[in-house]
DNA sequence: TTATTTTTGCCAAATAATGACAAACCGATT
DNA sequence: AATCGGTTTGTCATTATTTGGCAAAAATAA
């Protein structure tokens, strides 16, 4: 979880609620929750707005956004003969 | 598209028509070749099935099957800011 | 305890993947 | 040119996955 543990000390570093970073995202809190903490994908554009509000460039978030993407993909692999 | 032209160039070495391959996997045949072309993606109980079809192991096509799939995600990657 | 923040469980809406069918296309043969 | 077998394309229906919302439960502070 590259992605989401990034974004969440970003947000936590800014003394950030996750209630802003949903505003912002135009979701709910929960949601948000669900993205720092993997459970859920960000879509790409929430992506970009998230390196807005968080101050950093959106090239190192997309690359870990990315990263965990790949990852997720060769660890379903592991289901692959159920 | 390495998956796509390995069970091609596969079926193609043992003289099989893409209806026989569709009528193994349980689709019609425009779904077989769409599959063959990398314009759908196979399910992986279908890369076993070919697998055994083609007598292969297993274990190289679910290997460029993955390879494919790891390329397609990198490769969404350029639309990123569309 | 009370107030605030975060997480969990579950259901709804949106989106993407899979499949079928008809028709078009292509090569070879006649 | 006409036809035949095989493959591909266009389009739509069905299904699965993803994304989101809401209420309530945990957790953290105050």
């Amino acid at each position: 979880m590259l992605f989401g543990d990034k974004i969440k000390e970003l947000r936590e570093n800014r003394r950030l609620l996750q209630r802003q970073m949903a505003m912002s995202l135009g979701i709910n809190v929960p949601m948000y929750s669900r993205i720092e903490r993997g459970e859920r994908r960000a879509k790409r554009e929430q992506v970009i707005i998230l390196s807005q509000i968080l101050d950093v460039e959106t090239e190192d978030l997309r690359c870990l956004w990315l990263a965990d993407k790949v990852v997720s993909v060769i660890h379903e692999e592991s289901d692959f003969g159920r």
